[in-house]
DNA sequence: CTAACATATGAGCATATGTTCATATGTATA
DNA sequence: TATACATATGAACATATGCTCATATGTTAG
């Protein structure tokens, strides 16, 4: 539809390049999914609840106390992890304790550590 | 401001662990930066552009025609992973060159994949 | 210098997101 | 069974976000 927009007339020598990225890319299933994922740890509200958790099961009102939070809003974001079942959850009496589902959460986070660390090193952090 | 309504009577014997949580927990900042870094990879387009560039560089026109994006969301998205310092740019003629900045990145983005993967497997992908 | 091209950027808009408030649900205890 | 407590959830609202359109900036070729 707008194909003369789009295409610069310089990249026509690109074009393989262009191709061979588009073969080995993800697929655009994955890319949502993962996207999806991202979109999970990209409020520090949800990040924070699922660094509580990491090595631990809390429930609710823990959770509430640790990061001073509404019972509320905390709720709503564990619905959020719920739901795309990045959690699991044991109730217990009146309570319902949390904890993460999967351990390449905890990697994803450390790696991302590691590039902010390495970022301040780069950067002025001297 | 809100003790009374946030702690709920049954965590204080949780208290030692909330403390244990608090104590070896991400120091609020990095927090704040981890969330940063997520959010970048939390927009579908964004991913795209950076996968793009995982193992190339690539020009603004490049990555619309790969993407089918018009150059102004390009641009725009990559403005912001410019100003968070996620890629870097060599200006040759008219063109403009992005790629990545860090290897991590591409450790995030697989560790990421390999979560959602064994998560198909888990569920109903037999 | 002018025209064409590649990229950047500001404004405006529509949608998504996170929080709060009010209330519902479910569980234990008196 | 009534009450208190822990959690869940819907609605409303304010803010954030991503896209588009228009235009600015910067670069090369004629």
């Amino acid at each position: 539809m707008r194909e003369e927009e789009l295409i610069c007339q310089e990249n026509y020598p690109h074009y393989q390049l262009i191709n061979q990225v588009k073969l080995s890319s993800i697929n655009r299933e994955d890319m949502q999914n993962l996207s999806e994922i991202f979109k999970l740890f990209a409020d520090e509200t949800r990040l924070r609840i699922i660094c509580a958790i990491l090595n631990t099961e809390l429930c609710v009102c823990d959770l509430c106390e640790l990061l001073q939070l509404n019972q509320s809003a905390v709720s709503h974001q564990l619905q959020l992890l719920r739901s795309s079942k990045l959690v699991k959850y044991r109730k217990e009496g009146k309570q319902v304790y949390y904890s993460l589902k999967d351990e390449h959460i905890e990697s994803i986070i450390k790696m991302a550590l590691a590039h902010i660390q390495e970022g301040d090193e780069a950067n002025g952090a001297k």
